[in-house]
DNA sequence: CCTCCTTGGGAAAGCGCTTACCGAGACGGT
DNA sequence: ACCGTCTCGGTAAGCGCTTTCCCAAGGAGG
């Protein structure tokens, strides 16, 4: 890096020292700039371009302004929503947002909020369902314990059981008003694709769902649970998985829409055309995928609206911590998941 | 940042000096530090969770491992496609990725960069249209010449007459070429759901079709031609308004997926079922959207491979910049777009 | 036995900025 | 007229790290 003007360039341009032209232009605090060096320096520093190093001020200052983010795939529009109303909450603050993919690695998260450790980031987020893999939660934990020691502060999101302000989606409520919700509308007889089955969030969701039937009535068999990755490809193949078993159903519950889509996609390919031959209900109310045809039922969560409450429960200097805070979904039903007639 | 470790604990705990600290741990070129003292920094860095302070470090080095991105919306999933390639291919050159969202609020970038600039970022990637604002652009231009000027490596998506590298997305082509196979489908008289006036994007979609209409025979009459925003609600919007004006057309194009989405569910609303009652085509191929129903005819753009493309273009040193690499579209039929049948 | 090289550790000079501290001048109160 | 006080500019001490330069010790060659 040549080239580049330094705050010694403005001071001489000016004719001031280091001290005032630093002090007129981030406008110190308690210490006032005669009117006319100020004018100068600011000045100085238009003419030759000067932009401050944020390396330097951080050094100097001993903190930073950058937020850090860790995601599975921003990709996948469920983490891009969260992403999204991160940096706009993040903006607003007047931070700045550094973002890694995990790419589902395990491991991958600590390795990144080691980095943001690095970067004395004021705030990290991570988000994304933990797994059951208890030395990786370990060794996060750990890493993120180091990081607000250092007098960082920490948000998971999705993601119980680490030692830090939590935000918390009600995966199992939502699943169980979902199963309820699908009852009412005359569903019996259900079959789950249940997501990776090391994944809590997919889990937790399953168990939600299987709850409420056990409460209300309604048949859900153990091979009409199938297993399968969290994507379209995973709820496609899981669909196909399923019809194969050739089971007695009227309704398939994906534990996220981006599956229900690929399941959908495989009803097509057998030629059983959705709603009519088989209902479906996925979970998350991807923004992207509201119009998809027929309307997905789902249960909405407020994905963006999560990512700008980490920020700023971040930002809060609450009390007493770790807090956590419940996030509830809401079920919308739509086209995907008709009133069954009442058997004759 | 209070209790953060530093090198110099290390050193002291390990009874070396900071330079043998220092070496031992980054494996210092042309110079080798004994196996012993090695294995002893080592070992004090791990007892103390050293993370090394990434700012002292790009101070020292005068560069860093920043790779600064700004795109317009990152839960628009075509952003959020491009930057996945982004971050993967920085990711696997150990870089670290900075994004902002500019919302579209002009004069945003400009800002960024800056921010970036501060960061010493070593890469700068801009994506998203340029507008025809001709003051905005320019300040953008200056801005990014006086990154590059610092040593920084600049690239741009999507944003002809920027003074750097750029990957330059061959709407027209593509558009024209969607005109055609439209055309050879049997479809004659044509509307546009056209976007944004003043985003080159859009008009050049709109001018590559309308060219492809002209050469090989077509209607589309200028009050067809709808403007409106990029997004799904704009899609939605400019349908409306083209059905009131109550069209004699059999096909739409709508310049972007998701506003064919949107102008999908106007249809519906209106009782038309897509595509008998209209075919319809889009253009980019949003994965999260391929599988919508009917399946929908666009114009199929790596976005993320051009995201990956941007990074490799970034760190290669070319000969002479800058230099610009066309990406083409290809046309992708679905079954929004039917063959019509030959008119009686 | 002396000189010259090689090996490897340490001291210290920055990188660009912020901020405590210092000091000079102006001003008002007694 | 003197002193306390206030205002405002400058000096310099870091922030944590890398890297150049120096130097000591040991070995090889004459």
């Amino acid at each position: 890096m040549t080239g580049s003007v330094t705050l010694h360039d403005v001071a001489r341009r000016a004719g001031v020292s280091l001290a005032t032209a630093s002090r007129a232009l981030n406008g110190s605090a308690n210490r006032v700039v005669g009117e006319e060096l100020r004018e100068r320096v600011l000045r100085a520093a238009a003419e030759l371009r000067y932009s401050p190093n944020a390396h330097a001020q951080a050094m100097a200052r001993g903190r930073t302004n950058i937020v850090g983010l860790s995601l599975h795939d921003i990709a996948d529009p469920y983490f891009s929503a969260v992403a999204a109303g991160v940096m706009r909450e993040a903006e607003a603050h007047g931070l700045l947002v550094t973002m890694a993919s995990t790419e589902r690695r395990p491991g991958a998260e600590t390795d990144y909020v080691g980095a943001f450790r690095r970067h004395w980031a004021s705030v990290v987020i991570v988000v994304g369902s933990r797994t059951d893999d208890r030395a990786a939660t370990d060794q996060l934990a750990e890493e993120l314990a180091a990081f607000e020691a250092e007098g960082g502060r920490a948000v998971a999101v999705s993601q119980p059981r680490l030692p830090v302000d939590t935000i918390s989606i009600d995966n199992h409520a939502g699943a169980q008003d979902l199963g309820r919700a699908l009852h009412e509308l005359g569903h019996r007889r259900f079959a789950v694709l249940a997501g990776p089955t090391e994944l809590l969030t997919a889990t937790e969701r399953v168990a939600g769902f299987r709850e409420a039937l056990t409460r209300h009535g309604g048949r859900l068999d153990p091979e009409h649970v199938v297993p399968g990755p969290f994507t379209r490809d995973g709820g496609y193949a899981a669909m196909r998985e399923l019809l194969d078993r050739d089971p007695d159903v009227s309704c398939v519950f994906a534990v996220n829409d981006v599956m229900a889509v690929g399941a959908m996609a495989a009803l097509r390919d057998r030629g059983i055309d959705p709603p009519t031959g088989m209902a479906i209900a996925g979970f998350d109310d991807i923004a992207t995928l509201r119009d998809v045809n027929p309307g997905l039922t789902t249960v909405r969560i407020p994905l963006e609206e999560i990512g700008a409450l980490a920020v700023r429960l971040a930002l809060d200097d609450g009390v007493e911590r770790p807090r956590v805070h419940r996030v509830a979904g809401e079920v919308v039903l739509r086209a995907s998941t008709p009133r069954l007639p009442p058997p004759r």
